[in-house]
DNA sequence: TATAATCGAATGAACGTTCAATTGGTCAGC
DNA sequence: GCTGACCAATTGAACGTTCATTCGATTATA
């Protein structure tokens, strides 16, 4: 009972099967479930989505939006390239590291057969900006000529892994190794 | 019909698990199915699995131990240090990148409810090689001093990152940026 | 002949989805 | 300000299906 019930029921309902799905997973949740922790009938969840996968689904353009907005929030222009790098990288992390369960439903979705790979004009407007931030500092000479997923990969790729041993392990980064990463990021990734 | 029926049936059943996992997900993949697909009856699975989460907790420790050997098969000993690290990271990229089916089954299990982060004495056999090898370097002063899950992240986080685009994408990547995406990470790492 | 392997129909529970009925709110016309 | 008409929101029991698992019978193996 994430009692939000209060506020509108959609909401409530996304938000009892982010927890639900992230400690139970996809299977395993049934609707009737959701309902339940949302306070609702199982009924309305019809009313607002047109059935479980969609459900799914929306929720997850929900929470990369999220992300989006976390990581983009603000502008960097007129910021030096690796400044950006720097601070796009850390607050993806802190993204990931303050949010255990959007990070852990982004994760299972993109690695289960509900995600579809998609166009980049599908992206989040914030990644869209994201992309270009990398594109232009391509293009003006200042990261290292290196496919685009290889850049995601040496970047984005370390933040996910770190959090996810974050939220697994004992083990507790604090703030100077984080930086120290941060920085090697850049390292790898600066022409 | 992934007809290994003449085999065992065991290892029949093992792989079309695999198989249908990967494109169908957990749910979505019944036990029916699982049996036609090896061509054996429903009822002999359970002959060799007590149920259907035994079958895929042994499917999971059954290709991370393909992954284990991928990596660790031959020795590295006498090689420096950087080779070491550099081999290693060559090798479960690889693996990646020409195990799909594997490599998505990891990390569909791997961020699901039924991973359970196991304990250090729970690994694979070659996975203990591997955390010896770090360790090692490590307290000779050849690797930079950082967490191991940093460590983990700065290499592996992103073979895995770069193996799931190299399957998703258009993108595929030649040897020599996969060559320099392993001096990047040595680099990363090295004292 | 005893034991292991194998079959596949049957079972019963769980689940996604539907729908007829109820409530609540909005607002036009009086 | 009241009425009633209309539509959205909401309920939860009921439906039909799917699925994991069981088990008695059958076949192969030793």
């Amino acid at each position: 009972m994430t009692d939000d019930t209060t506020l509108d029921k959609r909401s409530a309902v996304l938000q009892s099967t982010l927890t639900l799905i992230v400690e139970r997973g996809f299977h395993n949740t049934p609707m009737s479930l959701i309902a339940k922790e949302a306070g609702v009938s199982a009924g309305i969840i019809y009313h607002y989505f047109a059935n479980k996968d969609d459900l799914i689904h929306q929720l997850y353009k929900d929470v990369k939006a999220q992300l989006g907005t976390a990581i983009m929030s603000d502008d960097l222009h007129d910021l030096p390239m690796r400044e950006q790098v720097k601070r796009v990288w850390l607050r993806s992390f802190r993204f990931y590291a303050d949010h255990p369960q959007e990070m852990r439903f982004i994760e299972q979705y993109e690695n289960s057969p509900y995600y579809v790979p998609v166009e980049r004009g599908d992206y989040d407007p914030n990644m869209q900006e994201l992309f270009a931030l990398f594109e232009a500092g391509y293009e003006a000479g200042l990261l290292k000529p290196l496919p685009a997923a290889v850049m995601q990969a040496l970047t984005f790729g370390v933040a996910v892994s770190l959090a996810k041993q974050h939220h697994a392990g004992s083990e507790h980064f604090d703030q100077q190794t984080i930086d120290l990463v941060a920085e090697t990021v850049c390292e790898a990734i600066l022409a």
